[in-house]
DNA sequence: GGATCAATAAGGCATATGTGCTAATGCAAC
DNA sequence: GTTGCATTAGCACATATGCCTTATTGATCC
Protein backbone atom coordinates (compact mmCIF):
# COMPACT_ATOMS: atom_id res chain seq x y z
CA UNK A 1 0.00 0.00 0.00
CA UNK A 2 1.08 3.57 -0.97
CA UNK A 3 2.17 6.07 1.66
CA UNK A 4 -0.25 8.52 3.14
CA UNK A 5 -0.43 11.10 1.47
CA UNK A 6 -1.01 14.88 4.02
CA UNK A 7 -0.67 18.20 2.48
CA UNK A 8 -0.53 20.93 5.88
CA UNK A 9 -1.84 24.53 5.20
CA UNK A 10 -0.54 27.05 7.15
CA UNK A 11 0.92 30.74 6.96
CA UNK A 12 3.27 30.27 9.61
CA UNK A 13 6.01 28.97 8.88
CA UNK A 14 7.26 28.47 12.30
CA UNK A 15 3.44 26.63 13.58
CA UNK A 16 3.80 24.26 10.29
CA UNK A 17 6.73 23.19 11.27
CA UNK A 18 5.52 22.34 14.69
CA UNK A 19 2.75 20.59 13.01
CA UNK A 20 4.57 18.69 10.91
CA UNK A 21 6.83 17.08 13.46
CA UNK A 22 3.95 16.59 15.61
CA UNK A 23 2.03 14.39 12.44
CA UNK A 24 5.54 12.35 10.96
CA UNK A 25 4.90 10.91 14.79
CA UNK A 26 1.27 10.04 14.59
CA UNK A 27 2.16 9.05 11.09
CA UNK A 28 5.81 7.92 10.99
CA UNK A 29 5.39 6.62 7.06
CA UNK A 30 3.34 9.73 5.67
CA UNK A 31 4.26 12.27 3.05
CA UNK A 32 3.95 15.53 4.52
CA UNK A 33 3.85 17.95 1.88
CA UNK A 34 3.75 21.64 3.76
CA UNK A 35 1.55 24.50 1.74
CA UNK A 36 1.92 28.31 3.13
CA UNK A 37 -0.60 29.04 0.57
CA UNK A 38 -4.18 28.35 -0.25
CA UNK A 39 -2.59 27.79 -3.75
CA UNK A 40 0.03 26.08 -2.41
CA UNK A 41 -2.23 23.39 -0.57
CA UNK A 42 -4.15 23.27 -4.09
CA UNK A 43 -1.47 22.42 -6.33
CA UNK A 44 -0.07 19.82 -3.75
CA UNK A 45 -3.16 18.02 -3.19
CA UNK A 46 -3.68 17.97 -6.92
CA UNK A 47 0.05 16.29 -7.31
CA UNK A 48 0.14 12.90 -7.60
CA UNK A 49 -2.34 10.63 -5.44
CA UNK A 50 -5.35 11.77 -3.95
CA UNK A 51 -4.06 13.00 -0.64
CA UNK A 52 -5.72 11.21 2.43
CA UNK A 53 -5.54 13.95 5.66
CA UNK A 54 -5.71 17.90 4.74
CA UNK A 55 -4.60 19.97 7.73
CA UNK A 56 -5.70 23.73 6.63
CA UNK A 57 -5.08 27.07 8.68
CA UNK A 58 -8.76 28.64 8.67
CA UNK A 59 -7.30 32.22 8.30
CA UNK A 60 -5.54 32.57 5.55
CA UNK A 61 -3.79 35.29 3.78
CA UNK A 62 -6.17 36.38 0.92
CA UNK A 63 -9.32 34.63 0.00
CA UNK A 64 -11.17 33.55 3.07
CA UNK A 65 -10.51 29.46 2.84
CA UNK A 66 -14.28 28.81 4.49
CA UNK A 67 -15.28 30.35 0.73
CA UNK A 68 -13.13 27.71 -0.81
CA UNK A 69 -14.40 24.78 1.67
CA UNK A 70 -16.86 23.42 -0.09
CA UNK A 71 -14.95 22.99 -3.48
CA UNK A 72 -12.19 21.58 -1.47
CA UNK A 73 -14.77 18.99 0.31
CA UNK A 74 -16.22 18.07 -3.26
CA UNK A 75 -12.92 17.61 -5.31
CA UNK A 76 -11.49 15.66 -2.40
CA UNK A 77 -14.22 13.26 -1.41
CA UNK A 78 -12.16 11.03 0.51
CA UNK A 79 -9.86 12.59 2.49
CA UNK A 80 -10.25 13.62 5.82
CA UNK A 81 -10.18 17.65 6.30
CA UNK A 82 -9.32 19.29 9.39
CA UNK A 83 -9.24 22.96 9.83
CA UNK A 84 -6.76 24.32 12.53
CA UNK A 85 -7.55 27.73 13.81
CA UNK A 86 -6.92 30.55 16.35
CA UNK A 87 -10.98 31.19 16.53
CA UNK A 88 -12.81 29.64 19.36
CA UNK A 89 -15.95 30.81 18.39
CA UNK A 90 -18.77 28.29 18.35
CA UNK A 91 -20.80 30.08 15.53
CA UNK A 92 -18.07 30.08 13.10
CA UNK A 93 -16.95 26.61 14.14
CA UNK A 94 -20.25 25.72 13.50
CA UNK A 95 -20.58 27.07 9.79
CA UNK A 96 -17.40 25.18 9.40
CA UNK A 97 -18.30 22.07 10.07
CA UNK A 98 -21.10 22.25 8.06
CA UNK A 99 -19.35 22.49 5.44
CA UNK A 100 -18.51 18.46 5.74
CA UNK A 101 -15.42 18.21 6.66
CA UNK A 102 -13.47 16.35 9.41
CA UNK A 103 -12.30 17.84 12.22
CA UNK A 104 -11.81 21.36 13.86
CA UNK A 105 -8.73 22.04 15.98
CA UNK A 106 -8.12 25.17 17.82
CA UNK A 107 -4.65 26.41 18.32
CA UNK A 108 -4.32 26.41 21.57
CA UNK A 109 -4.58 23.34 22.22
CA UNK A 110 -1.97 20.93 23.60
CA UNK A 111 0.42 19.15 21.55
CA UNK A 112 -0.74 15.71 22.99
CA UNK A 113 -4.92 16.81 22.49
CA UNK A 114 -4.26 17.54 18.69
CA UNK A 115 -2.25 14.55 17.94
CA UNK A 116 -5.48 12.42 19.78
CA UNK A 117 -7.24 14.32 17.41
CA UNK A 118 -5.36 13.89 14.27
CA UNK A 119 -5.60 10.22 15.11
CA UNK A 120 -9.02 10.29 15.62
CA UNK A 121 -9.65 11.82 12.61
CA UNK A 122 -7.75 9.35 10.63
CA UNK A 123 -9.62 6.46 12.25
CA UNK A 124 -12.51 8.03 10.73
CA UNK A 125 -14.00 10.03 13.94
CA UNK A 126 -15.14 13.53 13.21
CA UNK A 127 -13.75 15.58 16.04
CA UNK A 128 -14.32 19.65 17.30
CA UNK A 129 -11.31 20.35 20.03
CA UNK A 130 -12.06 23.48 21.48
CA UNK A 131 -9.73 25.41 23.58
CA UNK A 132 -9.83 24.70 27.30
CA UNK A 133 -9.85 27.46 29.51
CA UNK A 134 -6.59 29.61 28.92
CA UNK A 135 -8.16 31.19 25.91
CA UNK A 136 -11.70 31.71 27.76
CA UNK A 137 -10.09 33.64 30.05
CA UNK A 138 -8.82 35.69 27.23
CA UNK A 139 -11.67 35.99 25.75
CA UNK A 140 -13.71 37.17 28.75
CA UNK A 141 -11.05 40.29 28.64
CA UNK A 142 -12.25 41.07 25.33
CA UNK A 143 -15.34 43.15 24.83
CA UNK A 144 -17.96 40.61 23.31
CA UNK A 145 -19.04 41.23 19.79
CA UNK A 146 -21.27 39.33 17.85
CA UNK A 147 -20.58 37.45 14.56
CA UNK A 148 -22.08 40.16 12.69
CA UNK A 149 -20.24 42.90 14.63
CA UNK A 150 -17.12 41.51 14.12
CA UNK A 151 -17.64 41.21 10.21
CA UNK A 152 -18.50 44.79 10.50
CA UNK A 153 -15.61 45.53 12.51
CA UNK A 154 -13.29 44.26 10.12
CA UNK A 155 -14.48 46.17 7.60
CA UNK A 156 -14.34 49.38 9.59
CA UNK A 157 -10.76 49.15 10.10
CA UNK A 158 -10.24 48.68 6.46
CA UNK A 159 -11.74 52.03 6.40
CA UNK A 160 -14.85 51.36 4.44
CA UNK A 161 -17.81 53.32 4.86
CA UNK A 162 -20.95 52.13 6.15
CA UNK A 163 -22.88 51.83 2.68
CA UNK A 164 -19.72 49.96 1.48
CA UNK A 165 -19.99 47.48 4.47
CA UNK A 166 -23.81 47.09 3.28
CA UNK A 167 -22.97 46.32 -0.21
CA UNK A 168 -19.75 43.63 0.64
CA UNK A 169 -22.00 41.88 3.55
CA UNK A 170 -24.78 42.17 1.32
CA UNK A 171 -27.22 44.02 4.00
CA UNK A 172 -28.79 47.01 4.04
CA UNK A 173 -27.31 50.26 5.42
CA UNK A 174 -30.00 50.24 7.83
CA UNK A 175 -28.91 47.72 9.80
CA UNK A 176 -24.89 47.99 9.14
CA UNK A 177 -25.71 50.93 11.24
CA UNK A 178 -27.41 48.76 13.46
CA UNK A 179 -24.01 47.28 14.10
CA UNK A 180 -21.93 49.49 14.14
CA UNK A 181 -24.47 51.33 16.93
CA UNK A 182 -23.76 48.06 18.86
CA UNK A 183 -20.11 47.63 18.37
CA UNK A 184 -19.59 51.26 19.20
CA UNK A 185 -21.32 50.58 22.78
CA UNK A 186 -19.49 47.34 23.26
CA UNK A 187 -16.32 49.15 22.53
CA UNK A 188 -17.17 51.74 24.91
CA UNK A 189 -16.22 54.48 22.16
CA UNK A 190 -18.43 57.14 20.64
CA UNK A 191 -16.83 57.11 16.91
CA UNK A 192 -16.11 54.79 14.66
CA UNK A 193 -12.54 55.68 14.47
CA UNK A 194 -12.61 55.17 17.93
CA UNK A 195 -13.39 51.34 17.40
CA UNK A 196 -11.03 51.25 14.80
CA UNK A 197 -8.31 52.67 17.11
CA UNK A 198 -9.28 49.93 20.23
CA UNK A 199 -9.56 47.54 17.60
CA UNK A 200 -5.65 47.55 16.72
CA UNK A 201 -4.24 48.41 20.35
CA UNK A 202 -6.49 45.58 21.92
CA UNK A 203 -5.42 43.09 19.22
CA UNK A 204 -9.47 42.52 18.70
CA UNK A 205 -8.54 41.57 14.99
CA UNK A 206 -8.12 38.10 13.59
CA UNK A 207 -6.73 39.20 10.55
CA UNK B 1 30.94 27.86 31.65
CA UNK B 2 27.42 27.59 32.02
CA UNK B 3 24.57 26.47 29.62
CA UNK B 4 22.63 29.45 28.28
CA UNK B 5 19.03 29.66 29.71
CA UNK B 6 16.47 30.28 27.12
CA UNK B 7 12.95 31.27 28.20
CA UNK B 8 10.51 30.07 25.68
CA UNK B 9 6.85 31.35 25.99
CA UNK B 10 3.86 31.24 24.18
CA UNK B 11 0.42 30.11 24.39
CA UNK B 12 -0.19 27.86 21.42
CA UNK B 13 1.74 24.39 22.16
CA UNK B 14 2.37 23.97 18.48
CA UNK B 15 4.06 26.91 17.64
CA UNK B 16 6.13 26.52 21.04
CA UNK B 17 6.83 23.61 19.86
CA UNK B 18 8.31 24.26 16.40
CA UNK B 19 10.40 27.59 17.53
CA UNK B 20 11.48 25.33 20.73
CA UNK B 21 12.94 23.67 17.77
CA UNK B 22 14.27 26.14 16.10
CA UNK B 23 15.73 27.41 18.96
CA UNK B 24 17.31 24.39 19.96
CA UNK B 25 19.32 23.77 16.40
CA UNK B 26 20.92 27.41 16.55
CA UNK B 27 21.60 27.66 20.33
CA UNK B 28 22.57 23.22 20.55
CA UNK B 29 23.77 23.62 24.20
CA UNK B 30 21.15 25.87 25.19
CA UNK B 31 18.72 24.91 28.28
CA UNK B 32 15.22 25.84 27.15
CA UNK B 33 12.32 26.07 29.03
CA UNK B 34 8.76 26.33 27.95
CA UNK B 35 5.96 28.06 29.61
CA UNK B 36 2.23 28.91 28.53
CA UNK B 37 1.68 31.48 30.47
CA UNK B 38 3.08 34.79 31.65
CA UNK B 39 3.06 33.22 35.40
CA UNK B 40 5.04 30.51 33.91
CA UNK B 41 7.64 32.27 32.31
CA UNK B 42 8.02 34.52 35.62
CA UNK B 43 8.45 31.63 37.66
CA UNK B 44 11.12 30.01 34.92
CA UNK B 45 13.23 33.24 34.07
CA UNK B 46 13.53 33.92 38.23
CA UNK B 47 14.57 29.41 38.63
CA UNK B 48 18.18 29.09 38.88
CA UNK B 49 20.37 31.53 37.17
CA UNK B 50 19.04 34.00 34.93
CA UNK B 51 17.75 33.40 31.71
CA UNK B 52 20.36 34.69 28.61
CA UNK B 53 17.42 35.03 26.26
CA UNK B 54 13.62 35.31 26.72
CA UNK B 55 10.99 34.93 23.42
CA UNK B 56 7.82 35.89 24.52
CA UNK B 57 4.62 36.20 22.80
CA UNK B 58 3.09 39.80 22.65
CA UNK B 59 -0.66 38.97 23.02
CA UNK B 60 -0.58 36.24 26.50
CA UNK B 61 -3.95 35.19 27.99
CA UNK B 62 -4.39 37.12 30.76
CA UNK B 63 -2.51 40.00 31.80
CA UNK B 64 -1.23 42.32 28.14
CA UNK B 65 2.33 41.52 28.75
CA UNK B 66 3.03 45.22 27.24
CA UNK B 67 2.02 46.35 30.68
CA UNK B 68 4.72 43.57 32.21
CA UNK B 69 7.46 44.46 29.56
CA UNK B 70 8.98 47.16 31.83
CA UNK B 71 9.48 45.13 34.47
CA UNK B 72 10.75 42.21 32.91
CA UNK B 73 13.52 44.59 31.20
CA UNK B 74 14.10 45.73 34.48
CA UNK B 75 14.38 42.14 36.30
CA UNK B 76 16.51 40.81 34.09
CA UNK B 77 18.46 43.40 32.53
CA UNK B 78 21.58 41.12 31.05
CA UNK B 79 18.57 38.88 29.15
CA UNK B 80 18.35 39.50 25.62
CA UNK B 81 14.49 39.60 24.87
CA UNK B 82 12.80 39.13 21.84
CA UNK B 83 9.03 39.76 20.95
CA UNK B 84 6.85 37.27 18.76
CA UNK B 85 3.67 38.01 18.06
CA UNK B 86 1.39 38.20 14.91
CA UNK B 87 0.40 41.83 14.57
CA UNK B 88 2.78 44.12 12.16
CA UNK B 89 1.37 47.12 12.23
CA UNK B 90 4.59 49.73 12.86
CA UNK B 91 2.78 51.12 15.45
CA UNK B 92 2.55 48.51 18.24
CA UNK B 93 6.04 47.55 17.13
CA UNK B 94 7.17 50.68 17.71
CA UNK B 95 6.10 50.73 21.47
CA UNK B 96 7.25 47.73 22.26
CA UNK B 97 10.42 48.53 20.72
CA UNK B 98 10.37 51.43 23.29
CA UNK B 99 10.57 49.60 26.38
CA UNK B 100 14.11 48.40 25.76
CA UNK B 101 13.80 44.80 23.93
CA UNK B 102 15.99 43.15 21.66
CA UNK B 103 13.91 42.26 18.97
CA UNK B 104 10.76 41.78 17.35
CA UNK B 105 9.45 38.95 15.60
CA UNK B 106 6.12 38.82 13.46
CA UNK B 107 5.38 34.92 13.32
CA UNK B 108 4.69 34.72 9.48
CA UNK B 109 8.24 35.10 9.10
CA UNK B 110 10.32 31.74 7.85
CA UNK B 111 11.55 29.51 9.98
CA UNK B 112 15.11 30.77 8.36
CA UNK B 113 14.62 33.90 9.41
CA UNK B 114 13.52 33.74 12.82
CA UNK B 115 16.76 31.91 13.09
CA UNK B 116 19.11 34.80 11.93
CA UNK B 117 17.11 36.96 13.73
CA UNK B 118 17.47 35.03 16.95
CA UNK B 119 20.94 34.36 16.79
CA UNK B 120 21.61 38.20 15.69
CA UNK B 121 20.13 38.97 19.11
CA UNK B 122 22.52 36.55 20.66
CA UNK B 123 25.30 38.32 19.23
CA UNK B 124 23.62 41.82 20.65
CA UNK B 125 22.35 42.99 17.89
CA UNK B 126 18.44 44.63 17.96
CA UNK B 127 16.55 43.37 15.01
CA UNK B 128 12.58 43.98 14.02
CA UNK B 129 11.69 41.52 11.25
CA UNK B 130 8.03 42.21 10.38
CA UNK B 131 6.34 40.49 8.04
CA UNK B 132 7.40 40.52 4.33
CA UNK B 133 3.98 39.66 2.65
CA UNK B 134 2.72 42.90 4.05
CA UNK B 135 2.60 46.08 2.46
CA UNK B 136 4.59 48.21 4.32
CA UNK B 137 5.89 51.63 2.68
CA UNK B 138 9.07 52.22 2.14
CA UNK B 139 11.18 55.44 3.92
CA UNK B 140 10.72 56.77 0.37
CA UNK B 141 7.48 56.44 -0.27
CA UNK B 142 6.07 57.33 2.93
CA UNK B 143 3.58 60.44 1.99
CA UNK B 144 5.05 63.74 3.61
CA UNK B 145 3.00 65.02 6.22
CA UNK B 146 3.46 68.63 7.39
CA UNK B 147 4.22 68.72 11.68
CA UNK B 148 0.83 70.10 12.22
CA UNK B 149 -1.09 67.45 9.72
CA UNK B 150 1.11 64.82 12.01
CA UNK B 151 -0.16 65.82 15.19
CA UNK B 152 -3.44 66.13 13.60
CA UNK B 153 -3.34 62.72 12.47
CA UNK B 154 -1.99 61.79 15.89
CA UNK B 155 -4.83 62.43 17.85
CA UNK B 156 -7.06 61.01 15.26
CA UNK B 157 -5.94 57.56 15.62
CA UNK B 158 -6.33 57.73 19.60
CA UNK B 159 -10.02 58.42 18.20
CA UNK B 160 -10.55 62.45 18.62
CA UNK B 161 -13.18 63.79 16.76
CA UNK B 162 -12.14 67.54 14.61
CA UNK B 163 -13.93 69.43 17.79
CA UNK B 164 -11.69 67.47 20.23
CA UNK B 165 -8.61 68.02 17.85
CA UNK B 166 -9.57 71.58 17.58
CA UNK B 167 -9.90 72.17 21.80
CA UNK B 168 -6.14 70.26 22.24
CA UNK B 169 -4.11 71.97 19.89
CA UNK B 170 -5.94 75.07 20.74
CA UNK B 171 -7.35 76.38 17.34
CA UNK B 172 -10.02 76.43 15.54
CA UNK B 173 -11.96 73.34 14.12
CA UNK B 174 -12.17 75.12 10.74
CA UNK B 175 -8.64 74.87 10.66
CA UNK B 176 -8.36 70.81 12.18
CA UNK B 177 -10.88 70.85 8.85
CA UNK B 178 -8.17 72.18 6.68
CA UNK B 179 -5.30 69.63 7.92
CA UNK B 180 -7.93 66.67 8.02
CA UNK B 181 -8.38 67.42 4.07
CA UNK B 182 -4.99 67.77 3.77
CA UNK B 183 -3.71 64.85 5.10
CA UNK B 184 -6.24 62.79 3.87
CA UNK B 185 -5.30 63.57 0.29
CA UNK B 186 -1.79 62.71 1.13
CA UNK B 187 -2.61 59.35 2.35
CA UNK B 188 -4.55 59.16 -0.78
CA UNK B 189 -7.66 57.97 1.66
CA UNK B 190 -10.99 59.78 1.47
CA UNK B 191 -12.33 59.29 5.27
CA UNK B 192 -10.77 59.47 8.44
CA UNK B 193 -10.95 55.71 9.20
CA UNK B 194 -9.10 55.13 6.14
CA UNK B 195 -6.30 57.35 7.55
CA UNK B 196 -6.20 55.43 10.75
CA UNK B 197 -5.89 52.25 9.45
CA UNK B 198 -3.55 53.53 6.88
CA UNK B 199 -1.18 55.01 9.75
CA UNK B 200 -1.60 52.32 11.93
CA UNK B 201 -0.68 49.60 9.11
CA UNK B 202 2.23 51.41 7.14
CA UNK B 203 3.94 53.18 10.35
CA UNK B 204 2.94 56.62 9.00
CA UNK B 205 3.36 58.07 12.59
CA UNK B 206 7.04 57.24 13.46
CA UNK B 207 7.10 60.46 15.95
C1' DG C 1 10.82 92.67 -3.65
C1' DG C 2 8.31 88.59 -5.27
C1' DA C 3 7.14 83.76 -4.89
C1' DT C 4 6.01 79.85 -2.21
C1' DC C 5 4.15 77.35 1.48
C1' DA C 6 2.56 76.13 6.30
C1' DA C 7 -0.75 77.56 9.39
C1' DT C 8 -4.45 80.14 10.76
C1' DA C 9 -9.82 81.25 10.27
C1' DA C 10 -14.55 81.27 8.23
C1' DG C 11 -18.95 80.26 5.48
C1' DG C 12 -21.62 77.13 2.66
C1' DC C 13 -23.12 72.67 1.19
C1' DA C 14 -23.56 67.77 0.46
C1' DT C 15 -22.92 63.53 2.55
C1' DA C 16 -21.76 60.38 6.41
C1' DT C 17 -22.35 59.12 10.94
C1' DG C 18 -24.58 58.01 15.33
C1' DT C 19 -28.81 57.53 18.19
C1' DG C 20 -33.45 57.18 19.13
C1' DC C 21 -37.62 54.46 18.05
C1' DT C 22 -40.49 50.39 16.12
C1' DA C 23 -40.82 45.65 14.28
C1' DA C 24 -40.27 41.14 12.17
C1' DT C 25 -37.74 36.63 11.92
C1' DG C 26 -35.14 32.71 13.50
C1' DC C 27 -32.67 30.20 16.86
C1' DA C 28 -31.51 28.39 21.38
C1' DA C 29 -32.33 27.94 26.21
C1' DC C 30 -35.36 27.10 29.98
C1' DG D 1 -44.40 27.82 24.81
C1' DT D 2 -42.16 31.68 26.24
C1' DT D 3 -38.25 34.32 26.92
C1' DG D 4 -34.09 36.15 25.31
C1' DC D 5 -30.81 37.39 21.76
C1' DA D 6 -28.90 38.09 17.08
C1' DT D 7 -30.03 39.74 12.77
C1' DT D 8 -32.65 41.99 9.68
C1' DA D 9 -35.05 46.66 8.07
C1' DG D 10 -36.88 51.07 8.18
C1' DC D 11 -37.74 56.33 9.67
C1' DA D 12 -36.40 60.77 11.88
C1' DC D 13 -33.21 63.88 13.72
C1' DA D 14 -28.93 65.92 15.30
C1' DT D 15 -24.24 66.16 14.65
C1' DA D 16 -19.83 65.17 12.26
C1' DT D 17 -17.27 65.00 8.28
C1' DG D 18 -15.25 66.30 3.91
C1' DC D 19 -14.82 69.62 0.15
C1' DC D 20 -15.25 74.04 -1.99
C1' DT D 21 -13.93 78.98 -1.85
C1' DT D 22 -11.62 83.22 0.15
C1' DA D 23 -8.21 85.53 3.14
C1' DT D 24 -4.37 86.83 6.41
C1' DT D 25 0.15 86.06 8.63
C1' DG D 26 4.93 84.58 9.05
C1' DA D 27 8.88 82.07 7.33
C1' DT D 28 11.96 80.76 3.65
C1' DC D 29 14.08 80.96 -0.82
C1' DC D 30 15.59 83.09 -5.12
Amino acid sequence: MQNKRVVLGDDHPVFRGGLSQLIRQILPFADIVEAGTLDEVLSAARLGAPPSLLVIDLLFPGLSIEQSLPALRQEFPKASIVIVSMVNDQRTIQNVMDMGIDGFINKSVSVDDIATAITAVCDGDVVVKTSSQSDILMESEKPALTQRQSDVLGLMVEGKSNKEIALILGISPFTVRIHVSALLRALDVSTRTGAVAKAYSNGILTS
